[in-house]
DNA sequence: TAGCTATCCGAAAACGTTTTCGTGTTGAAA
DNA sequence: TTTCAACACGAAAACGTTTTCGGATAGCTA
């Protein structure tokens, strides 16, 4: 067992200074041909690699990117970790990983813990519980200490910082509109409880596209979820007592516990009801009859969190102003709407 | 923007040396209960904390595990993540994520750039490629610098430490065993290329399943395939060529993708096939109809391997013995495998 | 021969910690 | 008054780098 070789170690071997070795291998002219082909020789033999942690201590940088995220078993967290990671390995970049599984205690923690030195920035989605309570304490403190933060997906306006988002509101207003240009007219809307952002602005586009058409909005046939593990009573409640042409889900779940429902109650999909659901994951694509969603590219996005957060790293000049980025979404039609 | 601040700052600030600062906020006899408070009430008006880098660097124990995986868009890998992060942070560590893309550079690569002082310790499951190319000198590389590795579910024999397996055979003859026991006689099997282990492994377990029940082998219903992007083709001329009972497919995008490619053939599953996967994932349990599987607990699988690692790291006597830990799999049964 | 310039190398500081050891002061015991 | 222990604190080394600056030697010119 040959532990790791140090500057140190090949100065001694070879009788020369910690600094002679350290040149010879970044090609200083301060050392002769001689030296320095003696010093790399030896240091290829013994596979010398300089340890990262002295550079980073030294250099103040970590080339490591922290990422907080709510949960990783989602298909489309995993997707923008996979474009964060993609962009950051280009530019030589780590990532370090926290889940803070939705709770705010343990999102203030994790980013605590990262901040004290051990990445350069970070890029987050805030959790449910943060997105309740409103308190982002933790996320100032760490742009006041000066380390560049980008948000994605879960975003407040309460923060100044880079930011990556889809246009929820728009992308809901077409998915519902494309069921009205479809034919649909007493479409329901499966969501989540006002405080999750996208939830909200989902919700919102779906209200404006039925205004826009003239279509009469009926409160009972607007279902907001609190619990996403236990929502399929109530959604097979609101498809089988209500009488619907068609389900807008604010995310994939929703939608296919809703093809679910229809099953169990003989409802035919997409013959009896039609659903669009949101977040293209693998749920949508596999599923029978496979399901038409609005796509927002995970990959994309985490990219381009990855060059905004990057870019804001290696910058000269410090003080840029904060840009928000809109990832361009897409309908992707599926079996689960046909033309009526 | 105030940047974080050191002992050094504190030191100057309250006119002591480094020293007494240090030993004043790790509560040390040594100081004086009057510059003991003095310097911890300083220290909490500037929210001082520590640099872990600096630590790090000093303490050569970075705190950190490096997962390298194949790919993190997968339900069973997300699910290992997530073990493994829950059990490395409730013992203070945190977890860089780096991933292969099956590929054997990218491995080779990213398992260097992280053996550089950058982590403790690894925990990987192989690319295709490396398993392929049996090239395992990376990893025997950082094992014998001392840093332990963790295997998981693509493992190798080649190569010596701890792993934590599947039994990967015995869960595919269980799999089998139930469509015999339940009546099913011609059992098509969808599996990937030898190389793969875990593949191979379950091969193994469904001819066994086979021959235990004095079945025939019939190499015309068995599936080997290449490419998991193109196999629907495949999947449609097996189930709608031969004359078939059920299937047992490798993994859950088989097993999804035969059941696509029945309903177009408008064969009905399960009353014209059962068909059972493996890997417990999302598309199992939201498929209609739902799919039978193979669960293998990747939560249980992350936290045992991330138990595994750091208790070796903790681990005062250096010579322990490796281990293979296997987790236990379990048969779900869902509406895909009724009794005949 | 005196002085100057290249050439080559080493000492030391810096990054932020922790810890060992040494030292000065105080008070009490002899 | 002397001696010694207890107490409180600081200096310095160490972790592994990079880089600045200074110094030594050699060869050359005047």
């Amino acid at each position: 067992m040959k532990r790791k070789v140090t500057l140190k170690q090949i100065a001694k071997e070879l009788d020369v200074s910690i600094s002679t070795v350290s040149k010879s291998l970044r090609d200083s002219t301060e050392i002769s041909e001689d030296t320095r082909q003696k010093v790399q020789a030896f240091a290829k033999l013994y596979n010398y690699k300089p340890n990262l942690i002295a550079l980073s201590l030294k250099n103040k940088k970590t080339k490591t990117i922290g990422i907080i995220i709510p949960e990783i078993v989602h298909h489309f967290f995993a997707t923008v970790i996979s474009g964060i990671e993609t962009v950051a390995n280009e530019r030589g970049y780590n990532v370090m990983v926290c889940l803070s599984n939705e709770s705010f205690d343990k999102e203030v923690i994790n980013m605590e813990m990262l901040a004290n030195g051990s990445i350069d920035g970070f890029i987050l989605s805030l959790s449910k519980e943060t997105q309740a309570k409103k308190d982002f304490h933790h996320i100032t403190e760490v742009i006041n200490q000066g380390m560049p933060v980008v948000m994605f997906d879960r975003v407040t306006n309460d923060i100044l910082c880079d930011k990556v988002i889809i246009d929820d509101s728009l992308a809901a207003f077409n998915a519902v509109q494309s069921l009205i240009d479809k034919g649909y007219k007493k479409i329901a809307l499966i969501t989540t409880v006002d405080y999750v952002s996208v939830g909200k602005l989902r919700t919102e586009g779906y209200l404006q596209a039925l205004r826009n058409n003239d279509i009469e909005i009926d409160s009972n046939i607007i279902l907001k979820i609190e619990d996403i593990d236990h929502c399929s009573d109530q959604i097979e409640e609101l498809i089988t007592k209500q009488d619907l042409d068609a389900v807008f889900a604010v995310n994939e779940l929703f939608a296919v516990t809703a093809i679910k429902a229809a099953k169990t109650a003989q409802i035919q999909i997409p013959q009896d009801l039609a659903v669009i659901g949101f977040t293209d994951g693998i749920i949508s694509k596999y599923s029978s009859p496979s399901i038409s969603t609005v796509s927002q590219n995970g990959i994309k996005m985490g990219g381009k969190a990855a060059t905004m957060l990057i870019d804001r790293l290696e910058a000269n000049d410090e003080e840029e102003s904060y840009k928000t980025e809109v990832i361009e979404t897409e309908l992707v039609s599926r079996e689960s709407t046909p033309e009526l």
